[in-house]
DNA sequence: CCTTGACCTCAAGTCAGCTTGAGGTTGCAT
DNA sequence: ATGCAACCTCAAGCTGACTTGAGGTCAAGG
């Protein structure tokens, strides 16, 4: 059984009703918060117990990921979120807008890369020299530190 | 120096020019060549010698990791196309072409997925019960083995 | 001949993002 | 009061895709 479903009006939640929730798992939900991706405070026996709110933050982690961005990234997005207070509805607008605009890029890069595809199975090369799909200077120029976005 | 750039007319090239040529590290390549992906001969001294073609091959491998593929998927696309003969036209053409649908799919369900922001953006809600950009369902039923696709 | 740089092998390390396991504690229902 | 699910910590393991390091070999130019 699951700690007790809200008795009476409890903000604070145990750790597994917010995997719950999330779809998470128990030990990654620890995870991000050894990271410092969310907060929690403890009980007397050293439980952790978490805001509502915190499943939101989550739920935001989650699509993120979605989009590519590593923890790293969604950390310094999160970091204008006050931890431990329901964010507001311009936070979310802000972040979510920001997230519009990585997906956009994404779109176009995919986008372009498909059209030059389309050219080389045209000519059937995927030469290194010749192909407009890939060439060394590109990558080198792309390369960089953080994670492996796809298409970047 | 780069041990030779072909006397004559050399079929065989040695792994550094193969680096060189594909912008790819050493070890990486020998790395390839450990999982199968490229095959190489070796001189009296025990050094690799690739064919020119395998920088093609290594060209492909170059592309489909960018379009997000593992080294598994690839190995499989590649197991059709011969080791040690140049591959034909028709054989890139019809890996271009699959590479294609990946993309395309890519491509759609980023779309969906700015459609469904946008109407998060419209709400500022990204909460997990009401959203549309995320749920848990999905995720689970998305799930499965092999290497993280972004947006899969 | 000797140096130098490209090459070799093998084992171990790295990074992200977790999971798994061992061994122990808490706290709610009965 | 007791049993058992849910919780705790800490260390280690895992996957993917490589890199790094140690310690040694090969080959060509001066």
């Amino acid at each position: 059984m699951l700690a007790k479903p809200a008795k009476g009006r409890n903000d604070l939640v145990p750790i597994g009703v917010v995997a719950q929730r999330t779809g998470l798992a128990v030990s990654a939900i620890r995870y991000y918060e050894e990271r410092g991706l969310i907060a929690s405070v403890r009980t007397g026996g050293n439980q952790r117990r978490f805001l509502r709110s915190d499943i939101r933050r989550l739920s935001f982690i989650l699509i993120a990921q979605r989009l590519g961005l590593g923890l790293a990234e969604i950390e310094r997005e999160l970091a204008s979120l006050p931890h431990g207070r329901t964010p507001t509805v311009l936070d979310w607008q802000r972040i979510s807008r920001s997230l519009r605009g990585e997906i956009d890029a994404r779109i176009q890069l995919l986008t372009r890369t498909r059209n030059k595809l389309d050219e080389c199975i045209g000519c059937g090369c995927l030469s290194l020299d010749r192909c407009q799909l890939y060439n060394k200077e590109d990558r080198a120029a792309a390369a960089g530190p953080g994670p492996r976005f796809v298409l970047d």
